[in-house]
DNA sequence: TAAGCTATAGGTATATGTACCTATTAAAAT
DNA sequence: ATTTTAATAGGTACATATACCTATAGCTTA
């Protein structure tokens, strides 16, 4: 066997762009085993045969499906497929739908040779690869997820506590049980959570908890 | 008390659209409690307040984001915001978007009053709404939802109109109300759901409507 | 026809949650 | 040094949910 091969499935709308980067990997250990024109041809083969492939290479503005909206469905239905965006431009807007997209990596057409094959490599090895001048543009999209934690931390770490047992189906008493504590005050710390996460029972704080990535 | 009122925020770069809007959910169950002109601005002011809003009402194209665009950051950030898209164009690329990007429902501008208030009232409900002329459309690309809502059609769809109200956190007695039947009926609802969403209590309930996109 | 499911509704009893209070202690912030 | 806050816990009262029952009417399916 040797090392190990990564099956690899192009998408791109030119033709001269796929000739390229099957240039450039050749006589590594990747196969590129299939070409797509676009990411609906590319979601089309993967749906014949999911397992066949390890990673997907898209560019991300194709006709009928954007590389972007490739990368979502492969994540959702195929997501052992591991995705690496190419794209011509580094605009705040394209990277931050990749990322939202889920992708593995995101590099610059004019990326060289080598920056491909360190994307690849980092990628294949569980990790990510984003091209270093687009970094700070991903800090941008941090903050959001940080605002969803900042929430969360209106709420003391013992709230925080109680609301992730209220979550796992526990009652008071159980959770008074756990925690060595009154149900009295657990009952307590369920009112304030009320107070602060704005809702008037149980259900609103579990949605609340789930929303705001407690779970 | 009387029936609950959904919180609305509006997205569309057209201030008269935006009013017209307002103007026909006057004197409904319906608070329109946030307006913006583009989707970043949605965005923007759900994330201050991801609780506050029970539906988005957007138009499709916008500058800066798109109003699929801004659904799918709803969908993935906040699932309990329910989308209605509002489009002025009924070709399938944009139905296509709609539909990915999990919308709740896609109606056309040019669509009355009546139709706007009966999309609200279906997607209020747990359901969906979606323009009768661009249903066939829509079938194309159903495979991926219905995964999903095959596990909620266990469920019998007076469970999943009850167990949708559960989740806006009406009590048993609100529900019985609005739905003019017993509360001893509603109860019975709530047990059997129970059973078949093997779970003991409602927030087990909450979890599983959350986690099968019933909001 | 019989069986099964859905939706309806009632009874009874208990468990749990929710809404208000007050109050103490320790720690943190002003 | 004073004020706030978190965490603790108690009381009382009421609301709501949960666990069991039975039962009927309508509709679908074997």
């Amino acid at each position: 066997m040797g090392t190990e091969n990564i099956n690899i499935l192009i998408a791109d709308d030119h033709q001269m762009v796929i000739d390229g980067l099957k240039m450039m990997l050749d006589n590594q250990n990747y196969n590129v085993i299939s070409e797509a024109n676009n990411g609906q041809e590319a979601i089309d083969l993967i749906n014949v045969n999911p397992l066949k492939y390890d990673l997907v290479l898209t560019d991300i503005s194709m006709p009928l499906l954007s590389g972007t909206e490739l990368c979502k469905m492969i994540k959702a239905q195929f997501p052992h497929i591991q995705v690496l965006i190419l794209s011509m431009y580094n605009n705040a807007q394209a990277v931050k739908e990749a990322v939202l997209a889920e992708a593995d990596g995101y590099i610059l057409k004019n990326s060289g040779r080598s920056e491909l094959l360190q994307a690849l490599h980092r990628i294949t090895n569980g990790g990510t690869y984003f091209s270093q001048d687009i970094v700070p543009i991903i800090y941008g999209q941090y903050q959001k997820q940080k605002v969803q934690d900042e929430k969360l931390n209106v709420l003391s770490p013992r709230e925080k506590e109680i609301l992730s047992l209220i979550v796992k189906e526990l009652t008071s008493e159980e959770i008074a049980e756990k925690l060595f504590i009154s149900k009295k005050t657990v009952d307590n710390h369920r009112q304030h959570l009320f107070v602060k996460c704005n809702c008037k029972s149980t259900v609103g704080l579990v949605k609340y908890a789930i929303a705001n990535g407690l779970e």
